[in-house]
DNA sequence: CAAAATTAAATCGTGCACGATACAAATGTA
DNA sequence: TACATTTGTATCGTGCACGATTTAATTTTG
């Protein structure tokens, strides 16, 4: 039996699972000027990219189940960001329009990208931290390929 | 301004975060035979590693606050896994140790890394989307580092 | 055309995450 | 020895995630 594999830098649930909860946090201060969560933020990006869309559709590109999205939408209803809009061919989907104030964020939301990477340098996530998680996802993705390929 | 920055797949948030969400449910199955959730697992591999330690460390070593690992833990002794003892020295903190059921339970945790490589070839995630975050990590990284060296 | 199967939303219950807050024990300091 | 600060834990409220279930509309099939 091989303990070793049991180590918890060596398996790939720890790594991703931090790291993904350091990068949300570095998003915080930035999406809560706006008024926003992280996933509500992933749906505008979205929206941003392709406006008045099925919501199954917004599910789909961010792998997200409609109980998840359904009372997010919702909130962001409330918030005069989107609106929800039945359609009139196929009564059992809703699409998703953006308000003038939900366009109006992007231009707030363009200089984020560059702000976290300041975060990213300054705070809590350590580059040595990032590498941990890049060389976990390498060591894994070849492992990956290499049963692939035997198939 | 760069609009293609604010792109779903440009963002470091969008990649990062399905692929742990994606990660996490291909552990489901089997930690639900265990009766676990993914972040009691994780407990657990840091108590397999070193039993019978402080509260505040097992969040250090998970960067979890107190306030999600103290009913966390809660649950994980009321399934009989664990033990809280509060110190003599320094009431203030609780150690947690291991009860036989819990130290069981490693002999079942130990051929989960093997059976996940077969979930992951088969099932939800594709070589594909563990490439496109590699590629987005490696890109992130190699930004941080460069900014790093210019300071 | 009616019954069966499929599809899109919504609801419910459980378990994280995490900020804000509270509290008690320990520590530092005048 | 008093008092302020720090530290470790716990509680509360909000917002995801997601499995299971329900409801309603559409599509498929006999």
């Amino acid at each position: 039996m091989d303990n070793q594999q049991l180590k918890l830098n060596n398996q790939i649930c720890f790594p991703i699972y931090s790291v993904s909860r350091l990068i949300t946090k570095a998003y915080k201060p930035f999406l809560e000027e706006m008024g926003l969560t992280y996933p509500q933020y992933l749906v505008l990006l979205v929206l941003w990219e392709k406006d008045n869309i099925a919501m199954n559709k917004i599910g789909e590109k961010l792998l997200l189940n409609t109980n998840t999205l359904s009372p997010l939408i919702k909130r962001m209803e409330k918030m005069e960001l989107l609106q929800r809009k039945r359609s009139d061919k196929d009564e059992r989907s809703v699409f998703i329009q953006l308000t003038e104030k939900g366009r109006g964020l992007k231009n707030t939301a363009i200089p984020i990208p560059e702000k976290l990477l300041n975060t990213l340098l300054t705070e809590d996530i350590t580059p040595t931290e990032i590498m941990l998680l890049k060389d976990t996802l390498n060591k894994w993705s070849d492992i990956l390929l290499d049963r692939q390929n035997d198939k």
